[in-house]
RNA sequence: GCGUCCGUAGCUCAAUUGGAUAGAGCUUCUGACUUCGGAUCAGAAGGUUGCAGGUUCGAGUCCUGCCGGACGCGCCA
């Protein structure tokens, strides 16, 4: 078991038998903020002598008469009532053998695995992929990669947008304007042209709109021929989204369109309506709330005065469906911030319907992209940048780096480094940033690579990737004493220490969501490595000096491995 | 009007959700040994955390007011 959570536990066996009725979920150790206090710290006995107005130093004296910690030095109280521990360099070193000798990396995977629903990226069809869906695509893979790792059963389902009001105008668009050949060469674009254009002669004509709702109509009826060219249109959709999600190595267990719970919509709206849920007002049928300030802005409809269904009746049928088959203990939605007031009506909507189901539901929200100018972003001709052509761009980017610091390697290995570097730092500089700030478009920023970038993780390892090569040395193949394995410079026991957070780090992740913790972790984790690898010569050293650097080498390049895989992020071994 | 989020170094962003001296990158400047990869490292410069109050052992974080911005608010998704 990683250390803090042998210290975590002992505490909260001690704050258990001073005050019984303690939250023990709020009892948490974390890194200490300076080394000089200890290697964690905890704070939490501060909040519980406050709530009880006792005296915290008080409280934190009772506590420590009861804790047992074997493995720390002495504990001290500081401070306002902070407790720190310092762990023996004896259980740095089991920490780390267990490690080498091939256990989790400093984490302790779920004892009761969740089943856990992440839904992302949910792209609509017949419009191109653009800077936009990238970050709900990166962050729900992200997330849903590190509570795989953790243990969860986690199901990933693409929930994309494949039904609504849009096809009545990209019929009629198809109907009477399609170019056959532009079709075969750019399906997207096509579709995407179609759509604008009756678009903008509906503002100028009604009768095109009226044209248009009768195509909807016609389709939502199940005629043959719009069904047929919807089908289509999925198809060629379907098929641009899949190269996007095959060139950023994201795959879904499902893909369950909006479409798919078609079927299930009306009794789903009668059974609300049967319970009293909704109700009839202004000719459609609504649900108030009036559970927060915010609820209270607005009802929301789950049927229309036309008799027509919406957007939150589907996500009410598609929470009932998931219920009912994957039978989740959480479901996450990934999406833009502006969705907030829908989720949160959704979400009081379900607890009215299934007041009895014990399942989670989180809305992980993200800030808006904005242009250089802080407004949201478009290019100068109005149109977003597409999703392909900044991967584009940010792999011929790499590729003129590679080729200028690494000439010698083979071209085909350039195009594969460089692909692997251009799509991480990508990667990265959408995950890096808190989620919930909007961001600034920039392309040197997105394609940076030097400073906090995917590159300078991916060179750390790459560096330590060389030390084995050099030295004809197969990782992990010798395996030394614990007793050989205490760090002794600063420099090996800074890294030691970090190498110890990377479980307490993704656990952190996962619980609020946020890769950018991640992602500074392994930053700081590769900036202790070089300050190591300048000071600490690793193949020049020798005896059980040099075993223990090549442990740390080893444990280092896999902690790196590991959490770049958690990104979604590839590692090279050469760059 | 109501609601949500935000305002931190010249620029772009962090700050483990109330913790100990507010940290990085970019930019600028100064350096790096015939030692494992210079996509690197060491150092310098840069701050009244929008403004004014309040809460407490302790506030960038919580509360109130003001200034400024983005977004959302019944038949789009």
């Amino acid at each position: 078991m990683p250390p803090h959570l042998q210290i975590q536990r002992a505490l909260q066996r001690a704050v258990q038998a001073v005050l019984p009725e303690a939250d023990l979920q709020t009892v948490l150790v974390r890194p200490c903020p300076d080394p000089k206090f200890g290697d964690y710290q905890t704070n939490a006995l501060m909040a519980l002598a406050k709530a009880r107005r006792m005296n915290p130093r008080q409280l934190a004296a009772d506590v420590l008469a009861r804790l047992e910690l074997p493995n720390c030095e002495p504990i001290e109280i500081a401070g306002a009532g902070f407790l720190n521990f310092r762990l023996r360099p004896l259980t740095m070193a089991a920490a780390l053998r267990e490690a080498a000798a091939g256990g989790p990396l400093f984490f302790e995977p779920a004892a009761a695995p969740r089943v856990v629903i992440v839904d992302f990226s949910s792209p609509n069809v017949a419009k191109p992929m653009h800077v936009g869906h990238i970050r709900s695509t990166i962050l729900g893979d992200a997330l849903a990669r590190a509570l795989r790792l953790l243990g969860h059963r986690v199901i990933t389902d693409n929930h994309i947008g494949d039904w609504g009001t849009q096809f009545g105008k990209l019929l009629l668009g198809w109907k009477q304007h399609l170019d056959p050949a532009a079709l075969r060469a750019d399906p997207i674009g096509e579709m995407e042209r179609l759509y604008k254009l009756v678009h903008t002669a509906g503002e100028r004509d009604p009768a095109v709109l009226e044209a248009a709702r009768a195509e909807l109509v016609k389709l939502q009826r199940g005629d043959p021929e719009n069904l047929q060219l919807w089908r289509e249109m999925l198809e060629l959709s379907q098929t641009q989204f899949d190269a996007v999600y095959t060139r950023l190595g994201i795959r879904f267990d499902h893909t369950l369109g909006e479409s798919f719970y078609n079927p299930w919509l009306p009794a789903v709206v009668d059974e609300l309506a049967a319970k009293g849920i909704a109700v009839e007002s202004e000719g459609a049928l609504a649900i108030f709330f009036d559970e927060t300030a915010q609820l209270k802005t607005s009802p929301v409809l789950v049927r229309k005065s036309d008799g027509g269904f919406n957007y939150a009746t589907t996500d009410l049928a598609t929470l009932q469906y998931r219920l009912e088959t994957w039978r989740p203990d959480e479901i996450i939605y990934v999406t833009d911030g502006r969705q907030q007031l829908h989720f949160q009506q959704i979400f009081a909507a379900f607890r009215r319907w299934r007041p009895d189901a014990r399942l989670e539901l989180a809305h992980v929200w993200f800030g808006s992209i904005l242009g250089e100018d802080g407004r949201p972003f478009k290019t100068r001709s109005g149109d977003t940048v597409k999703l392909s052509d900044l991967l584009n761009e940010a792999e011929e980017r790499a590729a003129r780096v590679v080729a200028e610091k690494n000439p010698e390697l083979a071209e085909a290995d350039r195009a594969r480094i460089a692909r692997v570097i251009g799509l991480g730092a990508v990667k990265y500089a959408d995950l890096l940033p808190n989620r919930q700030s909007d961001y600034v478009f920039s392309w040197d920023k997105m394609l940076a690579l030097s400073g906090n970038t995917a590159p300078y993780l991916q060179y750390a390892y790459a560096r330590i990737r060389s030390i084995f090569r050099k030295g004809g040395i197969e990782a992990g193949s010798a395996l030394p004493e614990t007793s050989a394995l205490e760090p002794r410079t600063p420099e090996e026991i800074a890294l030691t220490r970090h190498l110890l957070n990377f479980g307490l780090v993704l656990q952190a992740m996962a619980g609020e969501h946020r890769p950018n913790y991640l992602c500074n972790y392994l930053y700081e984790l590769a900036g202790h490595f070089t300050t190591f690898y300048e000071n600490c010569p690793v193949l020049k050293s020798e005896g059980s000096q040099r075993e223990f650097r090549l442990v740390l080498c080893d444990l280092t390049a896999r902690v790196l491995k590991q959490g770049l895989e958690v990104l979604g992020i590839e590692t090279l071994e050469q760059m």
